[in-house]
DNA sequence: ATTGATTTGTTGAATAATCAACGAATTCCA
DNA sequence: TGGAATTCGTTGATTATTCAACAAATCAAT
């Protein structure tokens, strides 16, 4: 891909880190162009040269995530669950600070669905219910069911400060996972 | 003063950031343009932009310190040496990575005879040999023995590790100074 | 409901930063 | 010492950001 302007990253980087870090300390609703603007220490213009509105700013911040997971999926395509989710964890541990947000009592609503959608599709390749030991369950139950309980084990893990190391929670729903779809 | 342009003021302020963190880690004469214009996240033209060369960047910087402190000075001017100390002091510990930078053994080497003539001319209006208990010394032997002495305390807190807190230092200096000058 | 204050989204002109390229100076090292 | 590689300092063209100003929309409180 062309590369992009130096201060267009530099921007766009100050401007999602601004938003992120207004949505931990209030709800969505109550935060202003402005006050993003003045945190990212951008004009609140420079804002509107990158985004139409604050929702489509926080769409494509959520977008943006949603890419960087299914791009560490295609990675890490040939490897277990268990390897594979830790390197989910990884990931989640270094924006702990957007997802735990995100997963929070007030944090974006619709942000549960579209991770949850995001799992759902990412397993649909590894699930086999034409034999094996998922044979005659119906494909969208197997996907619903394991995807909301990875879902659910992420959303417990922040809402609880991450109360286990990355690799463990990694080894141990790896373990449940490849034991259910491997 | 006319207000300064928010870019100038965030290039600037990331080229000192990125300039003091280098000279923490390797000699200032080891630092290049390029590693300072990389760690500032900024093109390499725009250090040109605002300093002729890296000496210049630091002469800038040095002497932007030097103004804040003595403008805290005129702030302070109707405070205790006491008091006063601990204002210079609150500043030292905002900007420690610059300072013990600086007063380390391989920092810049100019910079402690800057510090010193700063701390002289701080305190020529408050040294008076005219009576008093200093009747009779030479106004520069009293000069160079006090702002010597303020400035070893100062490059004995940061060498070792700012062993004392602000405040503690703050108030023995200042009972030092003012049994002797005030 | 009406007013007053704040926020929004947009504009155009001015300015700063970027980028790629250059020759000159300096450093490296064989 | 010679030659290669790096760094320097500058250039001109392009692009992004800033700034001040604006009307419209939204909000808050009476």
């Amino acid at each position: 891909m062309a590369k992009v302007d130096r201060r267009i990253i530099k921007s766009q980087e100050a401007i999602k880190k601004a938003v992120i870090e207004l949505m931990a300390e209030k709800p969505f609703d109550d935060i202003t162009i402005q006050e993003i603007a003045d945190r990212a220490n951008v004009n609140r213009g420079t804002i509107y040269l990158h985004y139409t509105d604050k929702y489509d700013l926080l769409d494509q911040l959520i977008e943006e995530h949603m890419d960087n997971l299914r791009k560490l999926c295609r990675e890490a395509s040939d490897l277990t669950f268990e390897e594979g989710n830790y390197i989910w964890y990884e990931y989640f541990e270094r924006h702990r600070l957007f997802f735990s947000t995100m997963l929070s009592s007030k944090g974006a609503p619709h942000f549960r669905n579209r991770f949850l959608q995001l799992v759902i599709e990412e397993f649909k390749p590894e699930v086999d219910v034409s034999g094996g030991k998922n044979q005659g369950l119906h494909e969208e139950v197997v996907l619903q069911f394991f995807a909301s309980a990875v879902v659910g084990i992420v959303e417990w893990w922040f809402k609880n400060g991450m109360p286990l190391p990355a690799r463990v929670i990694a080894e141990q729903t790896g373990r449940l996972l490849d034991r259910n779809l491997g």
